[in-house]
DNA sequence: TTTTCCAACCAAATCGTTTTCAAATTAGAG
DNA sequence: CTCTAATTTGAAAACGATTTGGTTGGAAAA
């Protein structure tokens, strides 16, 4: 059913019509309301493609997908759509072709260029990122999910990472520890950076001396928290509690503490990041495990609301969220032994 | 950069630009090179919406995310990505609005009549799904990722899931279990049917009992795996064997059996099926764990693949994948203990 | 009564392509 | 050299909406 038909069955003319159904105040109420009614009886909905053709939007959110599958994409994209289904705004998945620096570039320069979205959520950003500063110079509206130091306008949400890891350090410092191990993400990005203050804060802070031993990175997988943690205490001096960055992280770190005949919870406090999935969960593990804790879901939910805001005209300089993390104690940290 | 003024620049008609640009044989071989040439050149790119109004297709395949924030879904649509960013097809991610099911219909109905996309991904079918009959009636194009037993034609892509199950559980009574626990998917899906007919097959054919009390089913996460295996492992007549559903259930599965003070690959083992994660490994599991393996990224890829040479015109009927399942063997199997 | 104003509606131009139909050019045949 | 056929090219009409710049009729103001 298009326009033309519709409007004619009603009497009206397409304008009219159109203007019924976009909510523009030149046309009466009671008018309105039938044209509403119709709509639904009759079953019409206006083009899409005819409607973005005439408005120039594009009626969609780009993200870009890394090649890792990262397990927290799933999570942040059912939030980002629970958000969006109510507004006709689609999500549109970019994978990256190639790992290939040069070759990101290009494909944000062309996901621009070919008018497919509206506006881009940039994910990871590293603290002077070049995607943001093309995105900028492009004129392309985007949303920063996570933190940069570039010296460009950017709308941002992030988490508190900096603070979520000196609370964790600060906690196990309480508890007695002084060996702490840190497994952080790949280094580079951003929250890496801030986790590692985070880090370094708490221990200077309460005169905890620094072992540049103690502190690893990389992908956030079980094998990297396996390998990390069991490295690490089978060092001549091993520590007593380790933070990890994420679930996946802590139960590689878990395997390898049993696989030393020791205990989490007793030999060796461990606190990681929890992004909060449906599927894996902190309280479940054995022993359940202390964690820092942001829902990645909720993260995609509010994510899709500012760049709603940002396409309808917000100036990115007044979007700035910094979500504060809460520390959740369970039974994988305790008092250090001696 | 329109096509009227890039034409222009070329003291060409839009007609012979457009022509050369998408490859029809009307225009000599020389201008189109130079069309092509000076298109990169000039930077000048087809208005995507422009080109869908006219042309009808909406260059991109849904993909509905159920609300469960499923783990496989990134792999799966990370697959996908790989190959549709060669053409120039999106992914569109619908979510499911709501659990109703009323609801999940008109989503598809909605769907289809937006014309937003070209082809629609179904995911875990049910033997007598109504989704496949509404796309089937409503002449969208579909693939269907499993399977299901309608009595209407469509394409679909699956797994040997009975077939691997059947291996996993015949390969566990040639090491002398007879008890076998059985935790399976959500019941209504077709892939829970078909583990529980190999399962069930495997049994019969070795004349091993089959007891109803060793049979679970219910979503894919550690959490009802650890419950699971614990109250099996609890009953009077414990299984000495278990096989799982999802690497998440395996892992709740390792934890309970850990938890009653037994191990994994001695007094029980395990086989679950594994969908090849890089953030969690069959192989880095303690111990390493024997799994039934089929890559959930290439089974997008393959799914991607499929839909567009349907959406070429393909006939539903000639399009059906199974593929079959490797069964690898690591250290949580062994033979029974007496 | 005449004028002004406003609410409610409409005709037609427009968005940037693709594609139909027709025209122009070139090549080949006689 | 002409005539026909084959090859290239173009002009203009879609595609289905939105939106600019009106028109209309009636109420309020003069």
């Amino acid at each position: 059913m298009k326009l033309r038909e519709f409007a004619k069955q009603l009497g009206l003319s397409p304008t009219t019509v159109s203007r019924a159904l976009s909510g523009y105040p030149e046309v009466s109420e009671v008018t309105r309301a039938r044209v509403a009614e119709e709509a639904v009886r009759l079953g019409y909905r206006p083009n899409v493609n005819a409607v973005r053709l005439k408005t120039g939007r594009a009626g969609a959110i780009g993200v870009v997908m890394g090649r890792a599958g990262e397990f927290h994409f799933a999570e942040f994209m059912a939030g980002m759509a629970e958000r969006l289904v109510a507004e006709d705004t689609d999500i549109l998945v970019i994978p990256m072709a190639d790992p290939d620096h040069n070759d990101e570039m290009q494909l944000y320069r062309r996901l621009v260029e070919s008018q497919r979205v509206d506006a881009i959520i940039v994910h990871s950003p590293r603290p002077n990122d070049e995607r943001i500063a093309l995105l900028h110079r492009l004129g392309m509206p985007f949303l920063v999910h996570g933190r940069s130091d570039i010296d460009v306008p950017h709308a941002w949400l992030d988490i508190d990472n900096e603070g979520a890891v000196r609370r964790a350090t600060s906690h196990l410092i309480d508890l007695g520890h002084t060996r702490i191990a840190m497994i952080n993400g790949r280094p580079g990005a951003t929250y890496a950076l801030h986790r590692d203050k985070g880090y370094r804060d708490a221990l200077q802070s309460r005169g905890v001396e620094l072992d540049p031993q103690l502190i690893a990175s990389g992908n956030f997988t079980d094998e990297l928290g396996f390998r990390f943690a069991r490295s690490l205490l089978e060092q001549a001096n091993p520590p007593t509690a380790i933070v990890a960055g994420s679930m996946m992280t802590a139960l590689g770190v878990y395997r390898a503490v049993r696989s030393l005949g020791l205990q989490v919870g007793r030999e060796v406090s461990v606190i990681a990041h929890d992004d909060v999935f449906p599927y894996l969960t902190a309280d479940n593990m054995a022993p359940s495990l202390s964690a820092t804790r942001s829902s990645m879901r909720a993260a995609g939910t509010r994510c899709a609301d500012l760049v709603l805001q940002l396409v309808s005209g917000r100036s990115p300089l007044e979007i700035h969220e910094l979500w504060p993390v809460e520390l959740i104690l369970r039974e994988s940290t305790a008092p250090v032994q001696r």
